[in-house]
DNA sequence: TTGTAGGCGTTATCAA
DNA sequence: TTGATAACGCCTACAA
């Protein structure tokens, strides 16, 4: 069944046909209700893929993540899914893993399916050495690049980023505020958000007249339990500290099951602050107090920016919006 | 830069440089390497639409799912998507949220743009009105239709389940032989899943030989807070209870939480058991004794068989395993 | 308002 | 081993 049959049904053209398809208003309107029946009697829907070569566009997004089972990152997924469906446009997912090498691969296999641009959910695709930045930069010589939490700039590159840096400044200072001396900061990887976030922590720490100790700058690898384990460590070892700020909130459930493991009272002999919000910062007890990074108004911004690009408008190449915190239990200020 | 191009420059025919692409051996090994100079010189790509027109494959499955974000969900979608592209295929992702009309009119959308296939995760896509799960049918005459966690009898639909039956009737057995008298079960909906874990339940309390009393069944809805709120509020209106089991494991976080603000202890006052063993079953405290209903082991035999239909194996129209109970500290058996 | 014909870039068939 | 050519099904000038 193609556009062909259902012309000769219709007794008209396929031209015909393709402006009623396409709302083409140079048809009569007794044509167009002819053609409409036998497409609705045939039930007749158009190739995609033969629209799809002549237009040169599916109306496809490719939506690159390292683990689409990270919560943040399924939230990610849903929220740009949901407003690329609203713009017309169909998703294509891809996990990436952390690897360069595999990131590089799927980023040219996703636009060797002429996908109509891409993006990049989390920092972990900005490589330290902006020379491996490469496979990105080669990317938006192809198509429009949308970076989320993540920023590199490039002649069709753009950047939605949130501010992670004010974030833990203002989440370390607030504990200074409230009283606390030794103030840990546990992170998973040093990506971009990473490194912004140490730098946000450092930066509040000299700001309150703190010593800039690394030794409370740890970084964690593996499991809750593994991280709970370490901080035990550590502990055992004689490191001292009445608060912890972590890069997400999975590292602060492992502080939260340290102090319930060292019989710690929190937010008391130990405050927490988490990152993200996500679910799992209302599972805990006490629940945690947790920086949203507003994950919705950025799939939002990134996929409005998309569509003013598309749309050839002119858009700024880096939006960057503040963070909350959302204050629960295992803090007291 | 097309296959013209790429022919004129080689000095060869199209049709000897779409044979060298696609690795046909007919190609005498000095031309094939000629060709592949030249394709790496220019950083020639198929166009994949025009490839997916002639084909009719552009080797893309669609996924559907009521919500990307629940962690079940996100779990699922990583699997499908890691094993689909293990053998080729790409996913679009498409979140249908819980109406029929919508879960209707995404179907036929993805099935216009010519998947291959479509894989639908979560029971609620199976209507318990069976005149409703006609959109179905209706898909699986175009496309292979593969659910996951749910199941539907009909040619070219196939269906892997966990035994969620089995599963819930194990949990309240073992509750009922280490002394529970009031056990709860607590759900969110009634979809295929839900009904089948009810009747575990209901089975299991009569095989123990109690009384099978419909106020210990209640239905949640909201957030976690609100459902612990409707736990406390069931509390002060009289009902006693001593376990809860319950269909996901955000109601049994929620039962977690009602236990602390009402002080009773757990796992001695209350004993709870969750389903899906989700990374919420480790984020509390104690943690989750938990079902897990093995999403990947699903996935994996989803897209396996999806594989085998594609290449015309006889493949088994349902396929159903067994859940572990994963034991925790919200249960002493 | 309608129809004709060319182009989009492949793959595959059939000859050579 | 190679090449010419016909599909694949749509959109869209351009012509009528």
């Amino acid at each position: 069944m193609n556009i062909y049959d259902v012309s000769k049904a219709a007794g008209v053209s396929i031209a015909t046909v393709s402006r009623v398809i396409n709302g083409n208003s140079n048809v009569s309107e007794k044509t167009k209700q002819k053609v409409l029946t036998v497409i609705d009697e045939y039930g007749y829907t158009p190739n995609a893929f033969a629209r799809g070569l002549g237009l040169n566009t599916m109306q496809t997004i490719g939506i690159m993540c390292p683990d689409s089972s990270d919560p943040y990152l399924a939230d990610a997924i849903y929220y740009l899914e949901r407003e690329l469906r609203q713009n017309d446009y169909d998703s294509i997912l891809c996990c990436t893993g952390y690897q360069l090498a595999t990131k590089e691969k799927y980023l040219k296999l996703l636009l060797s399916k002429r996908v109509d641009a891409v993006i990049l959910i989390g920092s972990s695709f900005i490589e330290p050495n902006d020379k491996n930045n490469k496979y990105i930069y080669d990317a938006s010589k192809e198509s429009p690049v949308i970076l989320i939490n993540g920023s590199l700039e490039g002649a069709n590159i753009y950047s939605t980023v949130c501010d992670d840096y004010q974030a833990v400044y203002d989440s370390v200072t607030s504990l200074i505020q409230s009283g606390r001396k030794q103030i840990m900061y546990l992170f998973h990887s040093l990506s971009y958000s990473g490194i912004r976030k140490l730098e946000g922590y450092k930066a509040a720490i000299l700001k309150g007249g703190m010593n800039l100790d690394e030794t409370y700058i740890k970084q964690c690898f593996g499991t809750i339990h593994e991280a709970k384990n370490y901080l035990i460590k550590l502990n055992q070892d004689g490191l001292n500290f009445d608060a912890v700020v972590t890069s997400d909130d999975s590292l602060a459930v492992s502080a939260l099951k340290y102090a319930k493991a060292c019989s710690l009272s929190v937010p008391d002999d130990l405050s927490i602050i988490g990152y993200n919000n996500s679910i799992m910062a209302q599972c805990c007890e006490p629940e945690l107090t947790s920086v949203d990074n507003k994950v919705e108004t950025a799939c939002i911004n990134a996929v409005t920016t998309l569509m003013r690009v598309f749309s050839g408008n002119n858009v700024p190449a880096k939006t960057m919006f503040s963070a909350d915190i959302v204050k629960r239990g295992t803090t007291r200020f």
